[in-house]
DNA sequence: TCCTTTGTGCTTTTT
DNA sequence: GCACAAAGGA
C-alpha cells in the first residue's frame, strides 16, 4: 500500500551508487563482503525507527547485492504485504539500473529485478513452496486456500457437528474460535495458554475447543483446504526436516525480512531452521512500531535477535527521520521515552518548525468530525490536497460519523481497514463458484454455491454434497440429482456452467460466462443488484490479470484488495480523495497533515488492554506509530464524551473520556492545546460588574430607518 | 424442510 | 449493528 508513500528520498536522484543514503544507510546497505563464491554477509539486525529511509535502504541493499552479482532467484525478500514487495523491487530495481549507467561499463548490462521470483508476504512464500513440496506433506499441488471467512464457516460446521452450540451457555462464536486456533498455532503455545493470557472469557471451554481444532484440521486435510496459519505450518514442518531444511535453505543465499518486529514465533523458527547460522539474514524493523501482538507476533523477535547467533548479529540503527518535523518528533520520543523495553533511540530531523502538534479537545463525536472537516479544508485551502491528508483511527468504526459529514459535503474519500471487498455476499458467491470448480472436494464452497437455488437450504445441500461425495467427485454424478422442484431450472443452468468451467482450457472468459448465470440469481437474492454487480464486473476485470483460474483464486485469497477502488483499472486515481484508515493499515505510510481520533483513555489505550501492562505497551506503540506519519501537522483529537458502540438501537450509553493515560504532562508540553469550538472568555461577574449601557432597542429599530 | 422473524448478547486491530 | 439461535408459518 503506497497510496501517497513517496519520501523526499524517492523523488531525490541516485547518481552514484548509495549517494543518496546517510553513513548509517550506506553502512546496513553495503553490509557483507565479496567471497570466492560471490557476496556472503552475517545475519544483520537493522534498528529503523519511523521515517527514517528503511524502504530505501533495503532497496538499496537489494541493489547492491545484484550489482555484486547474487542471482535474483537466490534472493529471498519477505515483506508485510505484497505491495511493499512490489515498491521494494520497483525502487531497487531503478537504483541498480542507475548505478549501472553510471558506472564505467556503461548500461550495457540489464539488471531486471523482476526477476526476484522469491518477494512476496510468508503467507505467498509459504504457498509456493507448499505446492512445490506438496507430496512430501501429502497434499495434491492444486490444494485450496481458505480466506479468513471461508475457515471460519469450517470451524462453524464442526462446532455444530459437535454439537456445541447447544451447550446452556454460550459457545465462543466461530470469529473468536478462529482467533483462538489462529494465535495458538502462530504462537506455538499450549492451548491453555493462548486462552489464560489473551482469550480469558473463553478459558472454560478449553476441552471443546481442544476437539473442535483437532476435528477441524482432520477435515481440511482430508479436503485439500489449508488455511492462512497452515501457509506457515506446513513450511514450518518441511524445514523440520534436517534434509529438506538445508535443501530449501540453501535455495537462497539472501533473507532479507522486512517490520521483522512483527513476526511470529512460528515465521522467526522457520528462518531460524532454514538458515541457523544467520548468514545472508537481514532483518529490519523497529521494536517500538510492533502492533500486531493480536496476531501472535511478539517483540521478543526483534529484541533477541542478534543474540540468537554466536558471534552475535551486527546491529545498526536507523535514527535520521527524513519525515516530519522536528516538534512532531519531540512528541513521539517523549511519548516513548516512558516505555521501559526497547532499543535506546531518539529520532532527529533536519526539517525544523515553529508549530507544534496540536491536542483539541472537543465535545463529542460530531464536533470531532466537524473540527476535523473545518481542519482538513483550511488545509486544502492552503494547497495541501486531500490525498495528502489522512484521519487516522483506532477502530475502524471510529470513522463513521466523519464519514456522514464527509458524504453530506460532498467531500470524497476512501477508506482502509474494515470491512473488505472479499467479505461482499455477493463476491463471496462467485468466488465459491470457482472454487469449487477448480477443487470439488472444497466442501464449503459447494456447500454456498448450492444454496444460491430457491428452495435449497443446508439440509438439501448437505444431501446433495454427501451422493457428490460417495460419487468420489464425479461431476456428471451432479447432473443427475433430482433437486427440488423449485431449484430445478437454475439447477441445469448451474451444472451446464460448471462442467464449462472444469472442462474450460482456457481461463480468460470463465468468469464472464459465470456472470451471465449469476445475475438473475444476484437479482432475485439482494437489494442493490446494481452496486453489486458492479463489484462482479470488477472482478472480472481483475481475473484479466491472472493467468490460471489457481491463481487468480490464490492471489486473491492471499493479497485481498482492500476496496473496491483497490482494484483493477482504478477510474478514480487522479481525483483527489481523503484518506481513512486503522492505524494499523496505515503502517509504513506517510502523510503531510494527520488527524487522530479518539485520542482518551479507554481507547488510547483501547479498554480491552488495561490490566495487562503488555498490551498497554502496545497501546502507546498504536498511538507512536498514528504520530509517527505525520509529515507537517499533526491533531490529535479527544472527545471529551464519545458513544459506546455495541448497544441497541435506541442505546445513548457513552462515556466521558479521561485524558488518555499516554498523554503525560510532560507529553502535553509538546502540544499546542486547545478547544474547540474555542469557548469565548467572558465570565458572567465580569459581565455584571460593566457600568456600559446600550440602548439595543433604539439600535435595532435605527437599521430600518 | 425451508425461510423469515424475533430476541438476545456482544472484545478492536488483519496477513 | 451484527451474529446467532430458536420459534413460527408456508
Amino acid at each position: 500500500m503506497s497510496i501517497a508513500a513517496s519520501t523526499a528520498q524517492d523523488s531525490a536522484p541516485v547518481s552514484a551508487f548509495g549517494e543518496g543514503l546517510n553513513a548509517a544507510q550506506r553502512r546496513a546497505a553495503l553490509y557483507g563482503a565479496r567471497t570466492a563464491d560471490g557476496f556472503s554477509a552475517g545475519p544483520l539486525l537493522i534498528i529503523a525507527g519511523a521515517g527514517t529511509g528503511k524502504t530505501n535502504t533495503l532497496a538499496h541493499r537489494v541493489a547492491h547485492l545484484l550489482l555484486e552479482g547474487v542471482p535474483p532467484e537466490r534472493i529471498l525478500l519477505l515483506t508485510f504485504t505484497r505491495r511493499a514487495a512490489q515498491e521494494m523491487l520497483r525502487r531497487a530495481e531503478r537504483i541498480a539500473t542507475q548505478a549501472l549507467a553510471d558506472s564505467p561499463r556503461g548500461g550495457a548490462i540489464h539488471i531486471n529485478a523482476a526477476r526476484l521470483l522469491w518477494s512476496g508476504t510468508y503467507h505467498s512464500i509459504g504457498n509456493r513452496l507448499i505446492r512445490e513440496y506438496a507430496h512430501v506433506v501429502g497434499l495434491e499441488p492444486s490444494f485450496s486456500v481458505l480466506d479468513r471467512g471461508d475457515a471460519a464457516d469450517l470451524l462453524d460446521v464442526v462446532r455444530q457437528e459437535l454439537g456445541f452450540s447447544k451447550k446452556e451457555k454460550r459457545f465462543p462464536r466461530k470469529d473468536t474460535c478462529l482467533a483462538i486456533y489462529s494465535h495458538k498455532v502462530n504462537s506455538r503455545a499450549p492451548l491453555a495458554q493462548t486462552l489464560q493470557d489473551f482469550f480469558p472469557w473463553c478459558a472454560e471451554w478449553g476441552d471443546e475447543l481442544g476437539k473442535l481444532f483437532r476435528r477441524y484440521v482432520e477435515i481440511k486435510h482430508s479436503q485439500q483446504l489449508l488455511d492462512y496459519d497452515d501457509l506457515l505450518l506446513y513450511w514450518h514442518l518441511l524445514v523440520q526436516e534436517g534434509q529438506l531444511a538445508q535443501d530449501i535453505g540453501a535455495r537462497f543465499s539472501h533473507v532479507l525480512i522486512d517490520e521483522y518486529q512483527d513476526t511470529n514465533t512460528l515465521q522467526a523458527e522457520i528462518v531460524m531452521a532454514m538458515k541457523p547460522q544467520g548468514t545472508g539474514v537481514c532483518v529490519v524493523g523497529d521494536d517500538a512500531q510492533a502492533i500486531y501482538s493480536f496476531r501472535a507476533a511478539t517483540v521478543e523477535n526483534i529484541l533477541e535477535f542478534p543474540t540468537r547467533f554466536s558471534p552475535a548479529a551486527e546491529v545498526i540503527k536507523l535514527e535520521h527521520n527524513y519525515r516530519s518535523v522536528q516538534p512532531i518528533l519531540d512528541a513521539a520520543n517523549c511519548l516513548m521515552s516512558d516505555s521501559p523495553r526497547q532499543y535506546q533511540k531518539e529520532l532527529r530531523s533536519g526539517r525544523a518548525s515553529s508549530r507544534r502538534p496540536v491536542y483539541v479537545s472537543v465535545q463529542d463525536d460530531k464536533a470531532q468530525s466537524l473540527y476535523v472537516v473545518e481542519q482538513i479544508l483550511a488545509a486544502r485551502e492552503q494547497g495541501v490536497p486531500l490525498r495528502r491528508q489522512a484521519v487516522l483511527m483506532r477502530n475502524s468504526h471510529h470513522g463513521d460519523v466523519l464519514e456522514l459529514e464527509l458524504i453530506r459535503r460532498n467531500i470524497p474519500y476512501t477508506k482502509y481497514g474494515g470491512l473488505k471487498f472479499l467479505e461482499a455476499a455477493h463476491v463471496k458467491d462467485v468466488l465459491a463458484l470457482l472454487r469449487w470448480a477448480d477443487n470439488p472436494k472444497h466442501r464449503i464452497a459447494g456447500f454456498r454455491v448450492l444454496q444460491l437455488l430457491t428452495g435449497v437450504g443446508p439440509a438439501v445441500a448437505d444431501r446433495c454434497l454427501k451422493v457428490f461425495e460417495a460419487s468420489g467427485f464425479a461431476w456428471p454424478t451432479l447432473a443427475s440429482y433430482r433437486m427440488p422442484a423449485a431449484a430445478e431450472k437454475d439447477w441445469a443452468g448451474l451444472v451446464e456452467l460448471v462442467d464449462d468451467l472444469t472442462q474450460a482450457r482456457e481461463w480468460i472468459g470463465q468468469l464472464g460466462r459465470l456472470r451471465k448465470w449469476y445475475e438473475p440469481q444476484l437479482e432475485r437474492i439482494y437489494d442493490a443488484a446494481r452496486v453489486r454487480m458492479g463489484d462482479i464486473e470488477q472482478l472480472e476485470r481483475l481475473a484479466g490479470q491472472y493467468a490460471s483460474r489457481e491463481q487468480f483464486i490464490t492471489e486473491l485469497t492471499l493479497d485481498p484488495p482492500k476496496v473496491s477502488s483497490d482494484l483493477a483499472g482504478d477510474p478514480a486515481r487522479d481525483e483527489d480523495y481523503l484518506i481513512l484508515s486503522t492505524i494499523h493499515s496505515a503502517k509504513g505510510q506517510e502523510w503531510d497533515s494527520v488527524y487522530v481520533l479518539n485520542v482518551a483513555d479507554g481507547n488510547f489505550p483501547n479498554e480491552h488492554a488495561t490490566g495487562r501492562p503488555d498490551l498497554i505497551e502496545e497501546e502507546r506503540r498504536l498511538l507512536y506509530v498514528a504520530m509517527t506519519r505525520a509529515k507537517h501537522d499533526l491533531h490529535l483529537v479527544a472527545p471529551l464524551r464519545y458513544y459506546i458502540t455495541q448497544q441497541s438501537r435506541t442505546g445513548d450509553a457513552h462515556v466521558y473520556g479521561a485524558r488518555s493515560r499516554f498523554m503525560t504532562d510532560q507529553l502535553m508540553q509538546c502540544f499546542e492545546q486547545k478547544a474547540w469550538p474555542a469557548v469565548p472568555n467572558t465570565p458572567a461577574s465580569k459581565a455584571s460588574e460593566t457600568k456600559v449601557r446600550i440602548d439595543a432597542a433604539a439600535a435595532l429599530r435605527a437599521m430600518w430607518d
